[in-house]
DNA sequence: GGCTATGGTAAGTAAGTACTTACTTTGTTC
DNA sequence: GAACAAAGTAAGTACTTACTTACCATAGCC
């Protein structure tokens, strides 16, 4: 296998291995054997099990988000269509959690363990996301179609509210009892958005006749 | 010193250490040493290190709430007070994360590391609470004080917000650039409770004139 | 065919790891 | 003060860890 082929393969592989057990918790030679080769190959590749770690700091924390998604949220921020931006927004966080399990756990692994891919990542894609929405629940409030809350409280409202039903279901639904909340990606972004709006859109607002 | 005691220092010593580095990241030899003792004396009173891993768990998982904390919830609920009930809510559970750190660590390394405490911890006491806010909930929604949501939803909204804003705030307040929001627990607990409530509150309805 | 660069391996090393053994100190009881 | 149990220790054991060394195999080039 070519070189660039192979490095790949290993970091593809050390990503899960990483997200199951910890980067601690795994050992070079687990990734060796899952990968296939013998375990003094990884060590050509990467100086030491951290620089592995790395590689994949590089690949995970800096991905470019879909532009095609945050066109689209762009597109109804114009339209000022609350209930798709808030909808679109929920089910991408969640969709992303599910299909990238390995993701979620790697963040939470690096936040504990004091790595850097967890402050990287807030730094380059959550804290962004947050400004953005901030920024538009602002305009929202001075158009008089919200409600004038703290634009933070209400962003934090939001996405504390999302992130907890994905976290939760991903990692403690066995542990709910009859408490559980089995709905679809689809149908909780669209529930938890009609709640959150509900909560911030001033009653008295028509768009003709703004404040 | 004496055995019972002893014991229970080292237990102590362990949350903290397990609570830092993890179950699999601390060393026995470690233990000892924060402990001032010799390794051996741990397996003398705990046969294997996943031993004094469960003595943690029989602590920490079934440790009794206030209950001057729950008479109060209860008291406000008797009285529709709204905001003091949730508010309550909020504010014990960020206090507990604030005051306990190393509990809140110790769960999620327990959740990845795929020890039973996360579990048993929500078994016993989230699940216990989702149930009593969302009776709550159901209750006040009949009454017409509420709007008619759907209380697991609305549960989730509430709850999703506190954990979301007690965790960002104790792992990734640094990450977050000029997104943060440095208020104190009481003013948090008021001012999301007030925003979540604006939400569920059915603006048509006066105590006197129920549905 | 010989030469070399490259992808691969077997078999190490030194420093941990959980856990044990054989022994010493210390406080209590009679 | 002798007897004795409990609290403590130093120095192991067998195994695992990240990382290394010295060696093979094969493909491409002359």
């Amino acid at each position: 296998m070519a070189a660039e082929d192979r490095r790949q393969q290993i970091v593809t592989v050390a990503i899960k291995l990483f997200s199951q057990k910890g980067f601690r918790g795994t050992t070079t030679k687990e990734i060796a054997l899952a990968a296939g080769v013998n375990e003094a190959i990884i060590f050509r590749h990467f100086a030491t099990k951290s620089e592995l770690y790395s590689a994949i700091i590089d690949q995970k924390a800096c991905a470019r988000e879909i532009p095609a998604m945050e066109a689209e949220i762009e597109k109804y921020m114009q339209l000022r269509n609350d209930q798709k931006i808030f909808e679109r927004i929920a089910l991408h966080i969640l969709d992303t959690h599910e299909n990238d399990e390995a993701f979620l756990r790697l963040l939470f692994y690096s936040a504990l363990e004091g790595h850097e891919l967890a402050d990287l990542f807030f730094r380059n894609q959550v804290s962004e996301r947050y400004r953005m929405v901030a920024t538009y629940i602002k305009n929202r409030i001075s158009e008089g179609a919200f409600r004038k809350v703290d634009p933070m409280i209400a962003v934090r409202s939001f996405f504390g509210t999302i992130l907890h039903h994905a976290i939760t279901n991903r990692f403690f639904n066995q542990s709910l009892g009859d408490q559980k909340l089995n709905i679809s990606n689809c149908q909780a972004a669209e529930r938890f958005t009609e709640f959150f709006l509900a909560g911030i859109i001033n009653p008295n607002y028509s768009p003709n006749n703004r404040k």
